[in-house]
Formats: C-alpha cells, sequence, structure tokens
DNA sequence: CTTGACCTTCCAGTGACAGGAACCCTTATC
DNA sequence: GATAAGGGTTCCTGTCACTGGAAGGTCAAG
C-alpha cells in the first residue's frame, strides 16, 4: 500500500509517516520503484502511534510501548508505569496553566481595555 | 553591570540574557574589553521579560508587551487582546490536556499493574 | 507526448533556550 | 613573571516532533 493511501487510512499525514520510518518506529517494506510499502501490520502499528500520541505520549514512550504491545510476555506492570509517569507529567502541566490562567483572567478582567494607556497588565508585568 | 550579576537579579540563566539579546529584546551596552553591561533600564526589561515568560506569553507577544510598555500612549485595548488572545490559548491547552488526563487516568486505574500480560492500556491504543 | 498526480530524498525552520568547546580578561597568589 | 581560578566572549550543536519546500523520479490517462 502506497503512503497516501497508509496516511488516509491512519489519519496521520505523509511526512509523520516518513519521519517515523526515518527513526524507526515503523519499517515498512520498499516496492520495485523504491516506493515504500505498508502492510497491515504497519498499518495497526501507525494507528497505535497515533492513538498514543494523541494522548500526549512522547516518542520514546511510544516507542517502548509499540515493544510492550509486541511483547506477548509483558507485565502490565511495565505498560501501567509509563502510562502513570505521563499522567503525572500531564497533571504538572494542567496545574502549571492553571496557575497562568488564574493570574492572566484575572489581569484581563481588571483591564478596562480602551483608548485608555493605564493598564493593570502591564502594571503587573512592570510591578516595580 | 556583568551579566553574571544581572542574571542574579533577574533570576534568568545568563544563556537566556544572552538569547534575549540575540534577538534584540534587550541591548544591553558593552565596556571596554567587551563584555556586556546592563544598567537599571534593561534589568527592568528583563525582569518584565521573566515575569511575561512565567505567564506563558511567546518571545513574540513579550515584544509586543515591551514596546507597549514602553509606549506612553498605548491603549490598554492593545495590552487586553494580546493577553486575552493569550489566555484563550492557555484555556485550549488545558482543555486539551484534561481530556487526555480522563482517558489516561481511567485506563491507569483499570489496568491490573502486575505481572500478567492482559492490559486495557494496550488494548485501548491498539483498539482493533 | 504531455499533463498531473503520485512518489522519492534532502535541507531548512520551528520555540526558547541548554550544553559545551575554544578562547579572552581580571585578579590573586606563589 | 608564571599560573590558576573564575569571570567573560563567540560559535556550534542538540532539543521535540514534526512541517514546508525544492529538485527530481514514476505512473496512468488522454
Amino acid at each position: 500500500m502506497n503512503i497516501s493511501e497508509t496516511a488516509r487510512i491512519t489519519g496521520l499525514p505523509a511526512k509523520t509517516i516518513r519521519y517515523y520510518e526515518e527513526i524507526e518506529l515503523v519499517r515498512p517494506d520498499r516496492q520495485d520503484n523504491g516506493y515504500r510499502d505498508f502492510n497491515d501490520t504497519h498499518i495497526h502499528q501507525l494507528r497505535f502511534l497515533a492513538r498514543a500520541r494523541a494522548l500526549g505520549f512522547g516518542i520514546d514512550d511510544c516507542r517502548s510501548l509499540l515493544a510492550l504491545w509486541d511483547d506477548r510476555d509483558r507485565a502490565s506492570a511495565d505498560v501501567r508505569h509509563i502510562a502513570q509517569t505521563h499522567l503525572k507529567d500531564i497533571e504538572r502541566k494542567i496545574a502549571d496553566l492553571s496557575a497562568m490562567r488564574a493570574t492572566l483572567s484575572h489581569l484581563v478582567d481588571t483591564c478596562a481595555g480602551n483608548d485608555r494607556p493605564d493598564c493593570p497588565i502591564l502594571n503587573s508585568l512592570a510591578d516595580t
């Protein structure tokens, strides 16, 4: 299967699929003319990757998860550990962003947003 | 004032301050020996930048905010617009991350995390 | 035979720095 | 006067996960 059809099926851009081959997340065959050739296994791997990336897993985690998926003797604890570490990371980011939101929304609310120059947002950034 | 003292006062790494000069966010003088020389204005600008970055503003926004700060004839509406756009951006990120967290925490909760290979996390990523 | 839609590789850019090499300046000490 | 420590400087590379684009090969249709 050609790359554009593969892209259509997996929902991944062709560029991304080529990149995944370059970093050896997926290893498509080659047709006689040099075109990449994806089979069902590759499609499944790419769909797996698309879902893992959509959950925010980094490429290294994706590589580990793919390997665990492929390993019939895996321990679910290994999978869970990766997911939980990532979950903590996400929660930290949410906390950071929430703090920013709190400060910013307060500032935006108190700024008149008119033609005058006085602005609590700039005052807060300048402080003293 | 030398860069290391400036770094200490502003809380920014010296590397970051050099980078800000490179992209012309700040324009320190030079001493006779070629060392950068920061005065009070530069310090204020750097502290301003540190606060704006801590609120998640991108470099381009920081540049605009610095210019508005410097402009006595600014309209607070311009400042507010930048802040509100950024706030929306943050809220979108929080929403995205929250969705990931919901899915992930559910999966982590339902995964036994033991020596056995069966794992709802992988099942979910593989789907069909 | 040409057109257009594919495909290929390779190179550069993104954002906001961080790490490190190679080298200069200043001050103190031996 | 030599040297060592602790500043400073520039320049290059790497980060992360792609994205855009150029130059050129391949294929099916009209």
